[in-house]
DNA sequence: CGCTAGATTGATAAAGGTCAATCATTGTGG
DNA sequence: CCACAATGATTGACCTTTATCAATCTAGCG
């Protein structure tokens, strides 16, 4: 098994350079981790797993978006997080998923049984502290998208949005095209993920646009073009 | 030192019996913890830390309720969760507390050294496994916390924020009075958990008594009257 | 090249934010 | 122990914003 592509990105727990998100495995612990995990290809808009389904396996992304989400009584859907690269997500509870979980861009992802990864974890304490770190940082991520929910402005919810994304989403994109941001998910995800309507993302997108602070080259891709007013808005509220 | 009020609760990976939080640490660990701890009574409103600090302990509560938060820029703040006896924080990022935390009430926490922590769970992986579940366990209420946040009514807010109080804040209290559950908080601290202004809290509380669905026996007790309108409530978008 | 799901735009109504005034409660000092 | 001060809670009036419903447009995919 390749395990190149086998990656855990996360800010640590420690002070290190820069305090920002760097890759937590060692060659050795891919190694490990890949003797277990299986590869996997997966087309766009695949379900990976269904909410309260047996949790045999957590899954590691080494390419691809995926989104995990509830759907709610009321038929609204309300999406907790989009996981990118170097993310990890199946973390049962009560041994059934939590969430349901599907691709949003085709994916590569690894598979790893979680019997065989908790017999790895209590051989090797040092892995195991790396995945406690990389859930305390999803535990902040979490914590930054309730914020970012709380707001009030669909303004301000978009500003934060396209920030994160640029954030978390790009990390892997060539720096040249200045500030141009992929968008790989719907318009109808970013509603369900922010907690607005599919409407008021198509009029806030306008909006902004009309006032010369971003520009859509095409539907999945962002320009900002006045970053300084899109921090502005981020901050409102 | 006294281990007996060292506890963490949470909802473990595996199938238990009724899927219910259920305490993580067995004597064994309670003693280990114990040797490494501070027990310390503080005064409600104490703030225990602040953010963008030195983390140098992590904070276990015996007894008690405390408040994480961020204040933004607007002057506005957003608490991103209460926590309760059995819960754990102060878990860094890059070196550096996140939010800051202030107690609530009066409160009884142990003060555990982060380096004396690592070593430990370093020695003792099946610990580390506890801590590891517990952190996960927080990161499904932060999840469950955006999605309250996300409603679109103050009344279906603050029916799953009690409903939440009940199942977070009351498992210690005993099942005599039915259905009474304890608000330790302010209606400012619920405002700044919901996403509302207070006033908006106040007037849907009054709303939801004059429609006799609850009652507040005083300001930091309610009354459940009309469970099945409540859920509802909760169920609304 | 047409079909279908997603995206956009418009009009209307409901809900909460804000500002302002009053009331209640908690804590303090005499 | 009581009175007062200060903080928090409540209520009212007004206004901004977004959800909803409906129609149209667009783009990706067979």
């Amino acid at each position: 098994m390749n395990a190149s592509r086998l990656s855990m990105r996360a800010i640590p727990f420690d002070v290190t350079a820069a305090g920002v998100a760097t890759q937590l495995l060692t060659e050795r612990h891919r190694q490990n981790l890949s003797g277990l995990a299986t590869l996997m290809n997966v087309r766009r808009r695949t379900v990976v797993y269904r909410e309260d389904t047996l949790a045999r396996w957590i899954f590691m992304i080494a390419d691809g978006v995926v989104k995990s989400y509830r759907d709610l009584p009321s038929g609204k859907r309300r999406i907790v997080a989009f996981l990118f690269p170097g993310d990890v997500f199946g973390l049962a509870e009560n041994g059934q998923f939590v969430n349901t979980t599907q691709t949003v861009t085709d994916a590569t992802l690894y598979r790893i049984p979680v019997d065989a990864l908790k017999d790895l974890l209590r051989r090797d304490p040092d892995l195991q502290f790396r995945f406690l770190c990389k859930v305390t940082h999803q535990l902040r991520e979490a914590q930054r998208h309730t914020i970012c929910v709380s707001k009030r402005t669909a303004a301000a919810k978009i500003a934060l949005f396209l920030k994160m994304l640029e954030r978390d989403g790009s990390w892997h994109t060539e720096a040249s095209a200045p500030r141009t941001i992929a968008i790989p998910m719907t318009r109808t995800d970013i509603a369900d993920y922010l907690g607005l309507s599919p409407e008021a993302v198509s009029r806030c997108n306008s909006r902004l646009v009309r006032r010369g602070i971003i520009a859509f080259p095409d539907r999945h891709r962002v320009r900002i073009l006045n970053s300084v007013e899109l921090d502005r808005l981020a901050a409102v509220l």
